[in-house]
DNA sequence: CGAGTGATTGATACACCTCAACACAGGTGG
DNA sequence: CCACCTGTGTTGAGGTGTATCAATCACTCG
């Protein structure tokens, strides 16, 4: 059905970054990660914990099936996780961007692939301090409730656009949820014209979106020609009309990823 | 791309049953459902606040949008949440067997439909009540959080299938994950020769699988004339042998939906 | 320059969808 | 009792959207 993944992960590693320099109160997504609602002695507690892990594009973050020694969440860039056949068939199961959290609590084996899909800084923190933090700590706990219900939300939208999308509309979903998300992060609403930077490769979109590179590729380059989208290089996009590629996506009421 | 939703559900409602009859002590899912870690006082409190709700199958539980006044537990049946799109293409996106939990707390709207497929029993808890429970009791909201981290593993296997899978491997990773589950509940491992019986109609497989409804029906054909499956009638199924079932599911290490 | 990677485009194949007819069981009413 | 209807599932013929296989292009890097 779909190609075995030949694309080899580069060796490169990138060394720990120096950790524990930035303050928690000067963390650009102090108040939408999971740290959200700490304060005081709590968030102290964290700051002492954290340390910070940055990984270039492309680089492997967690295999299936390794031992996590920590949970993180994503500062800076975009991360996905990807879930794989025997036959090499891979589907992407999540995709995290600056804010979201990525591990499970009380499970010490990653169950996806983690992947750096741009450079990605992490603050992470030790499972088993985080673990017990949590037990301790009812708003770290309800906190993380309520982004794995989100997370939950997101994943449910996206079997919709899996199992009843036609290609060109998952491309218009894909690249409207993009766009929402980049804007969320300038505390604007998605509207009117966007300029914007795909954070993935053809490759990963596909795995994204349960198609092949040669569709993702040609859907884009129709959603072009109908003058729904102008192409910048390999990455850059400029959406003439937002509301029109939502058109274009199926459904005016895009729920789909949280901010 | 798929038909619109003919199918008019019968408007036939079933009065609430009789409420409190059931003790927490006896009840079949009292070790695996949200409460399972409630004790004591706790428990005493849930017994206090639940009530029971029935439906027949096909009646509708909530519809997406409606204000949602309770969250709660299916004690017996089966329940099936979907999301549908303007021109009426649906896709399941929830699958709740006994004991899994219905309803988000701190959200007064139902984000998808919830339809009995079988007769169902529910038992109910009214939000607000609940809620504050929650934000005063941790084993609650851990259980909580523990159950949604597993449906989102489930959410996310599903992507796969949905995403990756060819007709005749989710055809059979659907009898597989039923296969599993009706196992569980008899507390054994799925394994050998299983009798079992469908929970779903060919629509509602359809829906869940992003299939039609003769693609579902032309691919349980093919699953019986190559062996792999025996049919009893419209729901009734054996499977000689589960391992030969698993082998065309397209995986072996297959998670699924959690028990 | 050549090698390597990511993306685009084209020709063809086929898995699944669409439309349509039919089978079968259960219920209802004359 | 049988004719009729309705809901559910099966089977067939044909169309189409996406995958597959393959060639080429644009860029970057050594």
């Amino acid at each position: 059905m779909c190609k075995p993944a030949l694309t080899q992960i580069k060796p490169r590693r990138t060394d720990d970054a120096p950790s524990g320099d930035a303050r928690c109160g000067d963390c650009p997504i102090r108040y939408r990660a999971v740290c959200a609602q700490c304060e005081g002695p709590e968030l102290e507690r964290l700051e002492q914990m954290k340390f910070y892990r940055s990984y270039q594009a492309g680089q492997p973050i967690l295999w299936e099936g390794d031992r996590t020694e920590f949970v993180a969440s994503v500062v800076t860039g975009v991360a996905t996780l990807t879930h794989t056949l025997e036959d090499g068939r891979r589907q992407m199961v999540g995709l995290l961007l600056p804010s979201d959290f990525l591990g499970r609590p009380g499970r010490d084996r990653a169950a996806y692939d983690a992947t750096a899909a741009t450079d990605v800084v992490l603050c992470c923190f030790r499972r088993g301090p985080f673990d017990q933090m949590m037990r301790q700590t009812p708003q770290l706990a309800h906190r993380l409730l309520d982004m794995t219900l989100d997370d939950l939300d997101a994943a449910r939208e996206w079997m919709l656009l899996l199992g009843r999308k036609t290609a060109r509309e998952k491309i218009a979903s894909f690249i409207a949820i993009i766009a929402r998300r980049q804007a969320a992060l300038h505390k604007q609403p998605a509207q009117g014209r966007i300029e914007m930077e795909l954070p993935l490769t053809r490759e990963a979109m596909a795995d994204y979106l349960g198609l092949t590179i040669e569709t993702v590729s040609r859907q884009i380059t129709a959603l072009r020609q109908d003058g729904v989208i102008e192409v910048r290089g390999k990455r850059g996009l400029v959406l003439p009309d937002y509301a029109r590629l939502v058109e274009e996506s199926g459904d005016d009421s895009d729920g789909g990823l949280p901010d």
